[in-house]
DNA sequence: CAAGTCATCTTGTATATACAAGGTAAATAT
DNA sequence: ATATTTACCTTGTATATACAAGATGACTTG
């Protein structure tokens, strides 16, 4: 038996929850009582609620005990994940053409979401990332210069944009919306569509310690690409 | 100062990393050291440390050292939540039309991802989620009857389907996956489309831990609906 | 009877201590 | 010189203890 005690204990717990048997809302055993059962430690005993509290399996509070989590209560989550990484994971061939790489004038809704001056320069780069030779997302992206003056001097087919950036300002926070749209002709030659079909387009922002760094549209066929994500009471 | 002291510790280090001033895989101190640098004892650095690493903000190896985690390792999430709780909390008006309530025969697709047989009869729901008496997103749903007897007989306008499943067959796993599509000429009237848009599609399936509960499929007009993540260094 | 107090449960914070186990580098033995 | 041992750092697990603070119900007091 070389699972350590605090981990026994949560497995108990998860185990009870996840067969059934306790249900939502339900108490669960104190403290002290769960280190008298197992013969541990309050500490001990301790811990293994904190860290399933913290997973969002349990909820605790103080003078009243500690309760299984109502199902509700736990946000489902979905995971973005890069998407050189989720082609090569099902041993797709990654491949990335670089089709726009320039400085532009910075129209009012770009400088707004970058941060600069309207009509500053700011640059833009708009990347074809491929499965299998076909095209699978679009990436575009616009730059603060002055966050990563030799952008434009990159080869991106060896180095992600998102990887240099992180090397040159490293990232403290980043947001994300996702949407549904209809690409443009422009988008559709991209990606060689010859229909047009809706595309899930995600927007991403990224902060460094010194601004905003980078804005980038990342643009996919509604056909090729979903985004998952799955939530559950394991670990 | 009321705050507590493994408390302080923590928003120590995440100000170090937030204001760039430790950058990506530097080292941080030892428990030890933190430990006498604010006068508490080694559980209490080690508090703060262990608390970081599973936000995943540090990442720490036996008999190496504790280090800042590099970005790119944080995956990052986006929230699915309530539609009802997301319209209250901008103060629209929330209300909920029930289009259709019925017993069928499932079919080959929906029988397997309802884990029941081919023909056999599953319940199956149609509501509308308004927003100030607009459309905003259509929720088709179909039940595992045997896991919830008494679905048809709900009253949907006041409690959800979500939160009558669980609280039947309490839910031990959810699976997402989000992707944008085409309407069609039903679900555009159902939505109250004139003109044909691309729509953010997310289908959930619910488990609990007698089996498969429901599939339920959420369409959104991608014009009113985005889904919203942010991920950062802050806690 | 009603209001306040007290005892006792709960979780939360904090410390001191002990040993286990992984990793590195310097000291030692071959 | 190379290989092994040793010392010393690190994090990981576990315990015993103390007091703080929230919640509840019983008991006491006005």
């Amino acid at each position: 038996m070389t699972i350590p005690k605090f981990a026994q204990i949560k497995q108990f717990i998860v185990n009870n929850i996840r067969s059934g048997a306790w249900l939502e809302n339900q108490r669960v055993a104190s403290e002290n009582e769960l280190a008298e059962q197992f013969s541990v430690s309050r500490m001990t005993a301790r811990r293994a609620l904190s860290e399933l509290t913290e997973a969002g399996i349990l909820t605790r509070s103080q003078g009243l005990g500690t309760f299984v989590a109502s199902f509700k209560s736990q946000s489902s989550l979905l995971e973005i994940k890069n998407i050189a990484d989720e082609v090569k994971a099902r041993n797709g061939n990654y491949s990335c053409t670089v089709l726009v790489l320039e400085s532009i004038s910075a129209v009012a809704p770009i400088a707004i979401a970058l941060g600069v001056e309207v009509d500053s320069v700011v640059y833009r780069s708009v990347l074809v990332h491929n499965e299998n030779e076909q095209p699978l997302q679009v990436e575009e992206r616009f730059v603060n210069p002055a966050l990563a003056t030799s952008y434009l001097q990159q080869d991106f087919t060896a180095l992600t944009p998102h990887e240099y950036l992180s090397s040159v300002a490293p990232l403290t926070e980043a947001r994300h919306t996702v949407e549904a749209i209809m690409p443009n002709s422009e988008m559709c030659q991209w990606l060689n569509l010859y229909h047009e079909e809706p595309c899930l387009q995600v927007i991403r922002r990224t902060w460094s310690s010194s601004g905003i760094v980078s804005f980038a549209r990342l643009v996919s066929p509604g056909s090729k690409y979903r985004l998952g994500g799955h939530l559950t009471f394991k670990k």
